[in-house]
DNA sequence: AAATAAGTTGAGGAATCCCTCAACTACGGC
DNA sequence: GCCGTAGTTGAGGGATTCCTCAACTTATTT
């Protein structure tokens, strides 16, 4: 473990606008944004953001750190409600709100996993997750054969269709995602064709990007 | 009306020969591909591709012309099956098939759609689609609330599929399909909580694009 | 086979975006 | 207040892609 020296007062204030101005930016533009526009709006050289953040992921991993913890939140919520279907339900929604709120996450979210190493705060969300798909497919309400890896077939979806027509029905991924919970229903499920994404199929896809 | 002068024979098939290899690396690259790499693929200089196809939409169109007449048969073959509910999902797996096959296309359907002028081949299709998506409400099998304009969220949804995880499973997008038609079924059907898209609303969104 | 029009070529200008680095500035310990 | 060092700056080199155009080549017509 390296000790990570404390930023120069100035170094700090800089950072916190980097991070303030990319946030918005990706929010509005998406996760492409030219990193010296990121820094105009920051009212810092292209060079000082270069300092900072190496990497362009580094930035992306500064602005969303805090999502982790946010997903694993709406998730504990989510386990605490009694109907383990309406938890469920409750926690894509809130998710999927996130995602239409903000172009970048909807970027990021749909095109690899933010970071490559499973970070505690990540390995904690996946965690929860699974216990909210296991509980509610316990409880007979969510179909048998659906699995963990299928809930990205939700976050794809939504994702896409918040991109294709956010900016004229910025709500309507909730009709997709409504479509979509019908055919999770147990009393909905006819065989599925192909057999569930593996854990590490999935982690390799995700990884690689789109 | 213009009358079309006839190319000369060598620009003919320098034509040809770009639609050819573009139609190859869109599939394989998808639609963003280089133009110059185009260029070479073919064996004919930049300065050629611009001279026969002036801006990018130009060279997409010709690649893909021939799609609405390709699906127009699907939606044919779709109406010429005895119940009307595996009309849906017969036409519908065959439309997936094709973008799972085709990044190019893939990224096209996502995107925006191929002319934004109502071409009569598209008006055709629509207007195909459109008798299946009814002809399956009315049987009672597919749900009353959906719309033509929902069929939309079938090709999202796969497309990102293919996206993420085509290397790894291609046909991992068949199950995603699968849990959607499952949600479609007029016995799964709980309230939809956002009205329908308009025709208007989809032509806009995909008319501008992503 | 000459003339003419049609078509081709590819270097290069313009626009973006990425990233570096040598010179400069200012914070903070003394 | 001085000074060492952490931090900042922004011009500029490198890539990539788009697109143009003046010089050149080739098909076609007569």
């Amino acid at each position: 473990m390296t000790t990570p020296r404390p930023l120069r007062k100035d170094a700090q204030r800089n950072r916190e606008q980097l991070v303030r101005a990319a946030r918005e930016l990706f929010a509005q533009h998406g996760i492409d944004v030219a990193l010296e526009e990121i820094a105009r709006a920051a009212g810092v050289s292209i060079g000082t953001l270069y300092n900072r953040f190496p990497a362009r992921q580094d930035l992306v991993d500064a602005v969303f750190e805090d999502r982790a913890e946010t997903v694993s939140r709406l998730a504990e919520h989510a386990l605490s409600l009694d109907d383990p279907w309406a938890g469920l339900v409750h926690f894509l929604e809130r998710v999927c709100e996130l995602q239409a709120a903000d172009r970048g996450y909807n970027d990021l979210v749909s095109r690899r996993v933010p970071q490559a190493s499973p970070s505690e705060g990540y390995q904690r969300g996946y965690e929860l997750m699974s216990r909210i798909v296991a509980r509610a497919r316990e409880s007979g309400q969510l179909r048998a054969d659906f699995t963990l890896e299928d809930m990205a077939f939700v976050t794809w979806g939504t994702t896409r269709t918040v991109e294709a027509v956010g900016a004229v029905r910025p709500e309507m991924w909730r009709r997709h995602l409504a479509l979509l919970l019908d055919g999770m229903r147990a009393d909905a499920a006819h065989p599925l064709p192909e057999p569930p994404l593996r854990p590490e199929e999935l982690a390799r896809a995700m990884g690689q990007g789109c």
